[in-house]
RNA sequence: GAGCCGCUAGCUCAGUAGGUAGAGCACCUGACUUUUAAUCAGGUGGUCGUUGGUUCGAUCCCAACGCGGCUCACCA
């Protein structure tokens, strides 16, 4: 369907006067040779005097942003990978036709110029333009200078336009490559091996969370979208692969929020030899120090609370920070009756089937996780609750597991891997039972993964974490919306999706 | 899935005790060879989210629906 705008049939008219006077709207034949950020950064401090002693000519290319003319005369900002640029052009200095041509031109529209760096009266560095040309004719109007773009939902859906007035939204993407690859980095220097495992798999599995389902027509087979690579990467653990992680996506079919996108990245790393407590080092030092790199300090502030992230952080057991953060009487940690009713009394609806280890997971949950602004290390979690983790050697209740909190968030989630494949099993066959009571998140049985125990995996530790909201934390973004650039959205024509359109065919 | 709030020009926003709408920027025409929210003069531009209902008449009142935001629930 056309869009009607008189705005685009302008741009449109003017786009047919330029192919007649045979001008192409499209080349592809211009090459810069210089950035606006690059030449600021050059000759910002240089006064005027000196600036009209170099001679080099730059190339630049970029979309016009704003654009001032006076006449005979004109001012534009151009806009390239790294920042904008202000332009000046002379109608004495382009050329006549040069600069009829030029006044045609539209905000949003790319051009190619040479030119000497001056400054003007005004002090701003620019370029004196010697040649302009088109590059790319554009078709429709960029939001207002002054206001920008700010509706959130234009934000989401066109992310191009986001992306080109508002300069921000750049700066948390660059940050969130460079968080990535400080991970990436670190965890090489370790001995690490990155690596991609499936992400349809026949028996989705390492959490508890809903899957998607897709279908795979020639083997005629249903298959799940990942909900975590766990099983895969413990797999090339018992390969060999004694140090291994994966950056990648994972997708989980529950509610969206602005801490939840259906996708989302996590990291997951595998260390052989390695306990919960050593990645309780490794992790403190490997987010520390990302922070450190990323905005120059070991404090952040988000949401106007500052988060210190110097190592090292506090530990608590689940049990601690139960009677840390509630009135809780000390009995509910061993009577599954008292922690049941303790349960009720904090607004919780305890199922009969959970055992005191379940209920008091959710009783955390419920008084303890929102208090845990700076970072903190959660330890001891029931064995009830932690279908893949290694039990204490000293107590078969719990596990030797952590999660890490902050700003009131699960950042992450560790322990030492459980290899005895007899336990692994009885595990699974418990999460069944879970599963045939109704429990929809709870785990298949991987007959596979089982097997694979059996040829033993050694003793190890592993690690997720949510890569988003490491970068929510490291940006001040308060919705994870802002650190994904396509965020999940309904179709903007009503509910009916593409897929469903396509299946009433 | 529930509750609350929002949806008016390309963008940012006003507005109408119910009589089919305004501003700034952008755009068009003209003037202007150091401007920077350039300036000056004139002008164009809207099925007021969608569909119904009430009404002589709805952008405004009512209902349903759609999309978005926040909160809750689920979760990382």
């Amino acid at each position: 369907m056309e869009e009607i705008n008189e705005l685009i049939a302008q741009r449109r008219q003017k786009l047919e006067d330029l192919i007649e006077e045979g001008i192409n709207p499209y080349p592809n034949n211009f090459t810069p040779d210089a950035l606006s950020g690059e030449i600021s950064e050059k000759y910002e401090s240089l006064d005027g005097e000196t600036l009209r002693e170099i001679e080099d000519v730059f190339t630049l290319a970029g979309r016009i942003m704003t654009k001032r003319v006076m006449g005979k005369a004109a001012f534009v900002h151009i806009q390239d990978r790294k920042g904008k640029i202000q332009l000046y052009l002379k109608r004495d200095s382009v050329g006549e036709e040069s600069y009829r041509q030029f006044k045609k031109f539209d905000i949003g529209d790319f051009v190619g110029i040479r030119g000497r760096v001056f400054k003007t009266k005004t002090g701003e560095l620019s370029i004196d333009v010697s040649h302009v040309e088109l590059v790319v004719k554009t078709l429709r109007p960029l939001p207002e200078k002054w206001h920008g773009l700010t509706d959130i939902e234009t934000r989401y859906r066109q992310r191009y336009v986001d992306l080109i007035v508002n300069p921000g939204v750049k700066e948390i993407f660059i940050k969130r490559g460079r968080l990535i690859q400080h991970i990436r980095n670190y965890l090489m220097e370790r001995d690490y091996l990155e690596v991609e495992t499936p992400m349809m798999q026949p028996i989705p599995g390492g959490a508890t969370a809903k899957p998607f389902m897709t279908y795979h027509h020639a083997l005629d087979m249903d298959l799940y979208l990942r909900i975590a690579p766990e099983l895969y990467l413990k797999r090339l653990v018992v390969g060999g692969v004694e140090r291994v992680f994966e950056i990648n996506r994972n997708f989980r079919n529950e509610g969206i929020s602005p801490q939840h996108n259906p996708e989302f990245t996590m990291l997951e790393f595998y260390q052989a030899y390695a306990t919960y407590e050593d990645l309780i080092d490794l992790i403190e030092d490997m987010l520390s120090s990302a922070a450190k790199e990323l905005t120059g300090s070991h404090k952040v502030v988000y949401e106007g609370q500052e988060i210190d992230l110097t190592a090292p952080w506090d530990r608590l057991t689940v049990n601690e920070a139960i009677l840390k953060y509630s009135d809780a009487d000390e009995s509910i940690l061993t009577d599954r009756t008292k922690a049941f009713d303790y349960a009720k009394k904090v607004g919780l609806e305890p199922e009969e089937r959970w055992g005191l280890g379940k209920i008091l997971t959710e009783i955390f949950d419920e008084v303890a996780e929102a208090k845990l602004i700076q970072p903190t290390f959660i330890t001891e979690y029931p064995t009830e609750v932690s279908p893949l983790s290694r039990k204490n050697d000293d107590n078969p209740d719990i596990v030797d597991r952590f999660e890490l909190f902050i700003c009131g968030r699960e950042m992450a989630n560790a322990f030492s891997e459980l290899n005895d494949p007899i336990d692994q099993r009885e595990r699974f066959e418990a999460q069944v039972a879970e599963k045939d009571a109704g429990d929809e998140e709870a785990h298949f049985m991987d007959a596979d993964y089982i097997r694979a125990l059996e040829y033993g995996m050694p003793p190890t530790a592993g690690a997720g974490l949510g890569i988003d909201r490491i970068v929510m934390l490291l940006t001040g973004s308060s919705s994870i919306r802002d650190v994904l650039f396509f965020p999940h959205m309904r179709p903007e024509e009503g509910r009916k999706s593409a897929a469903k359109e396509l299946k009433e065919k």
